[in-house]
DNA sequence: GCCGTTTTCGGCCCGACTGTTTTCAGTCG
């Protein structure tokens, strides 16, 4: 039994009581203790075994006895009964925006309308006018929500949500009437893909700034328009709010609404402790008297913690050590050495070794590994090893003509379906660095991909394993990995795991960069840079880092040139 | 349905916006 299956009854329960329209908290409460056993780490079947359960927040006596029934029988009879109330197919109502539980209940049991299909049939067939409450614009708006949802609707990736958050912010700065904005909500949390783009503005003239806001060219659509706050939906399709605060609660609205939602309950909660309230607005004694708001800092400040990085905010543990400040100093941008995974023109990337070398201690950078493709991988231009042999001699020369940079002579080579590497020893032998990635039997099943994972670690003159999981976002998902025994053979034979910046890979994630720090691996932020222009990408790696708890020394491109390369040799 | 150093009963986050009302319910975040 997994304890996904547990909390997935949990939520279904919670979603049939709210269309019978059960008691609010007694939905709550179920959400929460399907919120609780998401967060385990281990196994739900352990604290039933353990009789723990009640010793888990959300948890009381009735739930576990709910989940025991549910681990010991497979199922839950109280939920194969409230199933029987109303037909399943309901739920799929609640998915469509602008419909919640009253309405779905209304449609349901004035129309017998019963999912999707049978709304727009009645939508057609003009049934809903009548309904009380129901006119003909709420009708328009439930038509414009199927639309919306049979276009399916996706989680946007991070770097394109972020360019289209800073172009709204752009325009909003040009415009003069505002005297801050700021992103917020899990863009600003730097999390891999957003469903919507918050923005937090502070301004005297909100009317003004709500008009700018909705006025951008890539408005499609205006969801919301109000005094202080509006809501737009662009071209791409995705969900743009905008909201206007006073100065005075700036932070407090910051810190609201970046969140995460878990995050502001655990704060919420230590405001009540101390007989305090916080909301948008700011944290307010018992007295309602403003205590703070007008900052993030100042905030955290009066609760006697550490500024938490929005990278953290998830209630995964920062709290407690921001209480106790002992928060990681978390890695950033300005702690890289170097970019270890870019291609030159001598494969598949757009500049030569010289533009590259140029571009990269433009950045700061004091080194720059140069990989290619391996021999194999030919529609990536894969290097022979005569081809080795001309890129060596021209790294040579750049080495000489560009100071306060030294270019690594170094490549990207291909593990095999048996773990074996695309050149023989005697040629791995002579890079600065090899990354090894696996770009071929991306569907094997997950011991033979682990096999050759394992395998390439194990090679001497293999340093770090690129995009570990294979996943492109909207393309391919990531193959499945034993990470257990893969961070057992790169710990064992020093070798480093990759972060992969390329805004489609985020590869490792956040989740597995702290599986792996927390298993003493060392990881290397890079960029996968086809151009001069993707190097700037390495910032998009450092938030997968930040989230995944990352600091300078877990990662090998912090490291001095001199140092880095003793701390690769295996 | 959970929780408790104000409480074992009575709280549980709540403000903004929309649409349909004429003071408010529903939805959303």
């Amino acid at each position: 039994m997994k304890n996904r299956q547990v909390s997935e009854i949990f939520r279904r329960i919670a979603q049939i009581l709210q269309i019978k329209n059960e008691n609010i908290f007694r939905i709550r409460a179920y959400e929460r203790a399907a919120d609780t056993i998401d967060g385990l780490s281990k196994d739900i079947t352990e604290y039933v075994k353990e009789n723990k359960l009640t010793q888990l927040p959300n948890i009381g006596s009735d739930l576990a006895a709910k989940i025991t029934e549910i681990v010991n029988t497979g199922s839950l009879k109280f939920y194969e009964e409230l199933k029987e109330t109303i037909p399943e197919s309901l739920l799929t109502l609640l998915d469509i925006p602008g419909i919640g539980p009253r309405t779905a209940a209304l449609l349901y049991e004035r129309l017998n309308i019963k999912n999707i299909d049978d709304l727009e049939r009645a939508i057609r067939e003009k049934k809903l006018e009548g309904l009380e409450g129901i006119k003909e614009k709420t009708i328009q708006n439930i038509r414009e929500g199927i639309a919306f949802l049979k276009r399916g609707i996706e989680r946007m990736p991070y770097a394109y949500a972020l360019e289209i958050a800073e172009d709204f912010i752009n325009r909003l700065r040009l415009s003069n009437k505002v005297q801050q904005v700021s992103v917020a909500g899990s863009l600003r949390r730097c999390k891999e893909t957003v469903r919507d783009i918050d923005i937090l503005v502070i301004s005297e003239r909100p009317q003004e700034v709500m008009d700018i806001f909705i006025g951008s060219s890539q408005t499609e659509e205006v969801l919301a328009q109000g005094a202080t706050k509006s809501s737009v939906r662009t071209k791409q399709g995705i969900q743009v709010d905008c909201r206007v605060v006073e100065k005075k609660s700036f932070g407090a609205c910051l810190l609201y609404f970046t969140g995460s939602k878990d995050f502001n309950i655990r704060l919420r909660l230590l405001a009540k402790e101390k007989g305090w309230k916080i909301n948008e607005y700011g944290v307010f004694d018992q007295d309602d008297r403003f205590l703070a708001g007008k900052t993030e800092e100042e905030i955290f400040k009066l609760f006697k913690m550490q500024f938490i990085p929005p990278e953290l905010r998830e209630n995964t543990g920062e709290i407690e050590l921001a209480q106790k400040h002992k928060l990681p100093q978390l890695i950033s941008e300005k702690d890289i050495k170097g970019d270890l995974h870019c291609h030159s023109n001598y494969s598949d990337g757009a500049n030569s070794i010289l533009e590259l070398a140029q571009a990269a201690k433009e950045r700061g950078y004091s080194y720059l590994a140069i990989v290619d493709h391996s021999q194999t991988l030919k529609v990536a231009g894969g290097l022979s090893q005569q081809r080795l042999l001309e890129k060596r001699k021209e790294i040579d020369t750049v080495n000489r003509k560009v100071k306060g940079i030294t270019i690594l002579f170094a490549a990207e080579v291909d593990i095999d379906n048996e773990g074996n590497l695309d050149y023989p020893m005697h040629v791995l032998k002579t890079f600065d660095l090899v990354i090894a990635a696996i770009h071929m039997g991306l569907k094997q099943p997950k011991e033979t991909i682990t096999k050759r994972i394992i395998r390439a670690c194990e090679n001497k003159y293999v340093h770090i394993i690129a995009h570990p999981t294979g996943r492109l976002w909207g393309t391919r998902d990531a193959y499945e990995l034993d990470w257990e025994a893969v961070f057992t053979a790169c710990r064992q034979t020093n070798t480093a795991l990759e972060i992969n910046s390329f805004p489609d890979r985020l590869d490792l994630n956040d989740t597995n960069c702290r599986l792996a720090k927390q298993a003493k691996v060392k990881l290397a932020i890079n960029t996968d840079a086809h151009s001069i222009e993707h190097l700037k990408w390495i910032s998009l790696g450092i938030s997968v880092a930040r989230r995944g708890w990352i600091q300078p020394l877990d990662v090998l491109n912090t490291l001095s040139l001199e140092d880095f390369l003793r701390r690769i040799k295996k």
